[in-house]
DNA sequence: TGAAAGTCAATATC
DNA sequence: GATATTGACTTTCA
């Protein structure tokens, strides 16, 4: 499945072994021969407007389409693919608008979360490698920059166009209820019915999310619901903001493993083994990894009261540590978590297992006996330290839980 | 069926 | 005004 080779599969493809290569050097690759043929910029008749979820239709010599593209796509270096982008864009005052909608038919926050965090192509779905392929096939198009710059001054026309026409017509075209009042979607008015006001969690509800989260990655449904309710929050809000968070602590960790890697993004090059790699349920575990309790933890987590001793009390904005890393995001500070007991002191016996990180980012800390709270020379170095050290920590104890059970077919990784 | 992935779009921040 | 953040939602996948 597109999944299962997005994060398991031994990359067939050529690994790209530098950010030069990968953004120019797609000499022989399937998708080279397509970049001259990138579509013009659609010159869109409602005055240069396309819409996300509309992006131009791809390269149609070849009559290929995106998902058959991205298919055959080689490994791409997603990481200088976007430093790349980033880089012509803001050369040439493009904005991430006009790109996103432009150019891969997704709106401005997509495309700013995307570029500011891309995942390695590895943990990519088909789905989420089609941005990518946009953007390499847009990055080899000589003209794409003039192309963008066109579309940009047809849409300035465009506005100013309407602008005048508004004026002249003494009504702004911006009023009424279009876009922020209504739900999703083009209902006409009289159907159009309001949204539902965005939630916006204040700090101390975040904060306690947060210390919820550090002590049970994975809440049941009863810690959820005890959180909603001394929260004064739904509990959808609850299990939204939890999957949120997983999502985006584990996709923080992936940029953190490429720059300890130095920028360059290949096989392995994440930090993660493979047969650690992709584990659901090893993902991202709670405390002890189960979900038997549930309970206690939701006060304390509430920040009702201190609970240093149990999980760090740390911030988990400046360091995200707690979600693991790439190969079990959801990690708690071996520090503190009160699993860095004997035999599961933090880096025992997980050398080989961060060879590659290590090996990569030779000015941190070697991975055996990592610091607790690290001495490292800057706050980034510490991060990584203690992020490195929680997650050795869980992999000691996911390899305990599966040494304690006789049946190795009931191990779990 | 639950979790992850991907995205939108409102809002915050620069 | 552009970009970053984030709650909510849909789709995909194991």
């Amino acid at each position: 499945t597109p999944k299962t080779s997005a994060s398991c599969s031994p990359a067939p493809e050529s690994p790209l072994s530098s950010t030069e290569e990968s953004v120019n050097g797609l000499v022989g690759d399937p998708l080279a021969s397509q970049s001259s043929s990138l579509k013009p910029l659609s010159e869109d008749p409602s005055g240069g407007e396309s819409q996300p979820g509309t992006p131009l239709p791809l390269p149609g010599h070849s009559g290929l389409s995106i998902q058959e593209m991205v298919a055959m796509s080689p490994e791409l270096d997603t990481y200088a693919i976007t430093k790349k982008v980033k880089e012509v864009l803001t050369d040439n005052n493009l904005g991430q608008r006009l790109f996103g909608e432009t150019i891969l038919g997704l709106t401005q926050g997509s495309v700013s979360d995307l570029l500011a965090r891309p995942k390695p192509w590895h943990k990519l779905s088909l789905k989420g490698r089609e941005p990518f392929v946009r953007m390499q096939l847009w990055l080899q198009d000589p003209h794409s920059v003039e192309k963008l710059m066109d579309m940009k001054r047809l849409e300035k026309k465009a506005y100013m166009k309407r602008r005048l026409s508004s004026l002249s017509d003494s009504h702004p075209v911006d009023g009424g209820l279009v876009g922020t009042d209504y739900v999703q979607g083009s209902q006409s008015p009289g159907q159009q019915h309001l949204k539902k006001p965005r939630v916006v969690l204040g700090p101390e509800e975040k904060e306690a999310l947060k210390k919820a989260y550090q002590q049970k990655p994975y809440p049941s449904p009863k810690t959820i619901e005890e959180l909603a309710s001394q929260l004064n929050l739904k509990t959808s809000t609850v299990i939204n903001w939890f999957h949120n968070y997983r999502s985006r602590i584990r996709r923080e960790l992936f940029i953190e493993e490429i720059q300890a890697a130095g920028g360059v993004v290949g096989p392995g090059s994440d930090g993660g083994s493979p047969s650690l790699r992709g584990s659901k349920s090893g993902e991202g575990d709670s405390c002890d990894g189960t979900e038997s309790d549930g309970t206690v933890e939701t006060r304390q987590g509430l920040g009702l009261e201190d609970h240093r001793g149990a999980c760090k009390d740390h911030d988990m904005e400046a360091d995200s540590e707690a979600g693991g890393s790439n190969n079990s995001p959801a990690q708690i500070d071996c520090t503190t978590s009160g699993l860095a007991g004997p035999g599961s002191s933090c880096g025992q016996g997980g050398l080989g297992l961060f060879s590659l990180t290590e090996a990569s980012s030779s000015s941190h800390a070697p991975s055996t006996n990592i610091p607790a709270s690290g001495t490292a020379r800057n706050p980034r170095d510490n991060h990584l330290r203690k992020k490195k050290a929680a997650n050795l920590n869980n992999i000691i104890h996911r390899l305990e839980k599966a040494a304690s059970k006789e049946d190795p077919s009931e191990w779990e990784f």
